[in-house]
RNA sequence: GCGCGGUUAGCUCAGCUGGAUAGAGCGUUGGCCUCCGGAGCCAAAGGCCACAGGUUCGAAUCCUGUACCGCGCGCCA
């Protein structure tokens, strides 16, 4: 329908480059690109390309900016153009065409966002939790902000694939097989399957630490179900079933979506075979009865002498061999222009490996590692649940939504009990969510209950209750306020919410770029918190018409914006809270 | 030992890949309900951006070194 629409910042690089070419600067390879300045004042948009240029041409960078000025075209979306400090250009925009593109986002109910992604696909890999263990707040990461990406790509034109490769094949199953024929607790099985798994994997532990020739059983289990053994072949696929029920009553619960589910048991019949061709490539070689794959100096520097295990001595395949096997899926599969992984730190040369090896193997695909910093639990206060065992995901969403249903009790008593219980769980839910989402994925994370629970602040609660508040002006206007064209910006409070508004879809861009949600998070919050000032500043109903339409016209705006963006996150907008 | 990453306000964190006076939230202090939802708004205090050099018009950001901290380095994933 309408044709791709240039974000504000494109627009204004093309001009600044039209503006050099016409100063005798030339088109030339400095990147230049537009920024938002720290301090309003200078301008809307500032950019420093005079002083990259004046370098290049050895000239005073003023001058370079006080030509360009001269030389840029006149642009309706410009209203003024000014040389600031040493040589900064200051960008301001006109309000009536800044209000036109704002409104030109705007179809009756959404936001639309550019579509730089169209046609191309992407792979993405989040999640992955292992059979039988319970999820814990460790996964929280990986899921969050592998579906926030997922959501964000594919806003943006991507096709998306995710998929959860679960832990669902390896070494553990024998001893839990083990396990499970001698100390099996059927009620508790049937009570809690994932609970009564986890034990037995754990008694297991303990009990081979006395007694090893267990773990001879074990492998001689774990041989048997790799070899097609029917008895254990069907336990295996109750394990597996009994945790995906379990897995996908949390997703469901974070609003978590998959398009597929190929755990690593699915690439078994590939993994022989792959070995096989390595070394027949030359590629890899055995040492003490293993394969592996070296890397050396022409690898770069941190693959220099490291080397990927793809067979054990005892013939078995490991998770590098799996995901070797899975990069050739996916590539015959989907032939994506991406595929993405979204793992913690520790990973990072393990995949930086299986990158190399699959580029030697002759896979052209482009990887990216999306890699996000620890989890750390909030000094001394060892954060541990009842058992003493790690935080488990179900109970942190629990004692979200209950400290949640407390203030809306609290707040919202009039509204029915069904009510308050589900704007409790998108609330708590949320929270946990943007805790960890408005956080730059690669930093390592504090484990801090005070922040986990907050509603107050820079939080989800924080965004639900401004798009909530623009919901409740609808509400009492009786109509949602869109009318194309009616936003005038007079109170400065209008024009710098606008401004932020519509900057919306280089955000977003940016937010793909980088890999890192939080762009949009710090973004929603900007924009929340801009609302409210203007909420404070600015009444809406009840002043003249045509104060009343334009002002309508920017609430609905603000609301697109937050839906759009809370749904970015996966945080679920409520229209009252 | 080698490699990778981190160090920003009392606490938890941003900081747009080199731009003007380094920003939020929480906490602290002080204001704001004749007003569309106070889960809110406004303001104040709070900084040797770990340290030392270097690069340049300009450095929290890039380079080198140092100190702490974390993580990774063949038969787990």
């Amino acid at each position: 329908m309408e044709p791709p629409m240039q974000t504000l910042s494109e627009h204004l690089t093309e001009l600044i480059r039209q503006a050099a070419v016409a100063a005798g600067y030339g088109d030339n390879d400095v990147p230049l690109e537009p920024c938002v300045p720290t301090d309003p004042r200078n301008g809307d948009y500032q950019s420093n390309y005079a002083f990259r240029l004046g370098k290049a041409a050895r000239s005073n960078p003023r001058a370079v900016a006080a030509a360009m000025v001269e030389a840029l075209p006149a642009d309706p979306l410009v209203a003024s153009a000014e040389v600031a400090g040493p040589g900064f250009i200051n960008l301001r925009l006109r309000d009536e065409a800044l209000a036109a593109h704002l409104l030109a986002r705007l179809d009756g109910e959404g936001f639309t966002l550019s579509q730089p992604g169209a046609g191309k696909t992407m792979v993405i890999d989040f999640s992955s939790p292992n059979i039988a263990k319970r999820m814990h707040v460790g996964h929280l990461r990986s899921t969050i902000i592998g579906d926030a990406l997922r959501r964000i790509y594919a806003s943006l034109g991507w096709r998306v694939i995710a998929d959860n490769h679960i832990g669902d094949w390896g070494t553990q199953f024998g001893k839990l097989m083990v396990a499970w024929r001698r100390w099996l607790d059927q009620d508790a099985f049937d009570a809690d399957a994932v609970g009564e798994l986890q034990r037995l994997y754990q008694l297991f532990g303990a009990k081979a630490e006395e007694d090893p020739s267990l773990e001879d059983l074990a492998r001689a289990e774990t041989a048997k179900l790799q070899s097609g053994d029917p008895e254990n072949t069907a336990l295996w696929r109750r394990f597996v079933d009994a945790s995906l029920e379990e897995f996908d009553a949390v997703y469901d619960r974070l609003g978590v979506v998959f398009d597929v589910t190929l755990g690593e048991s699915h690439y078994q019949s590939r993994l022989s075979p792959l070995v096989e061709g390595v070394l027949a490539q030359g590629l890899a070689e055995e040492d003490q009865g293993a394969v592996i794959i070296r890397f050396g100096p022409e690898d770069g520097k941190a693959l220099a002498d490291t080397l990927l295990l793809i067979r054990k001595s005892d013939g078995a395949a490991l998770y590098g061999t799996t995901d070797l096997a899975t990069v050739a899926y996916r590539m015959e599969t989907w032939q994506p222009d991406l595929i993405a992984y979204v793992t913690d730190v520790r990973q990072r040369l393990h995949f930086s490996q299986v990158f190399a090896a699959a580029r030697k193997m002759g896979m052209a695909f482009t990887p990216e590692h999306v890699y996000f910093g620890m989890l750390r639990l909030a000094g001394g206060a060892i954060a541990a649940t009842r058992s003493g065992a790690v935080l488990n995901l179900v109970d942190v969403l629990d004692t979200a939504v209950e400290r949640a249903r407390g203030v809306v009790d609290g707040k919202s008593g009039h509204l029915s009990d069904q009510e308050r219980a589900g704007i409790a769980e998108a609330v708590g839910v949320g929270a946990i969510k943007y805790a960890d989402l408005s956080q730059n994925p690669q930093s390592d994370i504090v484990f801090d209950w005070d922040k986990m629970l907050s509603m107050e602040g820079n939080t989800a609660p924080y965004l639900m209750y401004a798009y909530a508040r623009c919901m409740s002006i609808f509400r009492k206007a009786d109509r949602d306020g869109f009318v194309p064209g009616g936003i005038a910006l007079e109170h400065p409070s209008e024009r710098s919410l606008a401004v932020l508004l519509a900057r919306t879809p280089e955000v977003v861009e940016r937010a793909a770029e980088l890999w890192r949600p939080n762009v949009v998070a710090d973004h929603l919050f900007a924009v929340a918190n801009t609302f409210a000032s203007f909420y404070h500043d600015c009444r809406v109903i009840g002043e003249s018409p045509e104060v009343e339409q334009s002002r309508l016209s920017l609430v609905r705006a603000t609301a697109a914006v937050l839906e759009q963006g809370m749904k970015l996150l996966g945080i679920q907008p409520l229209d009252r809270m």
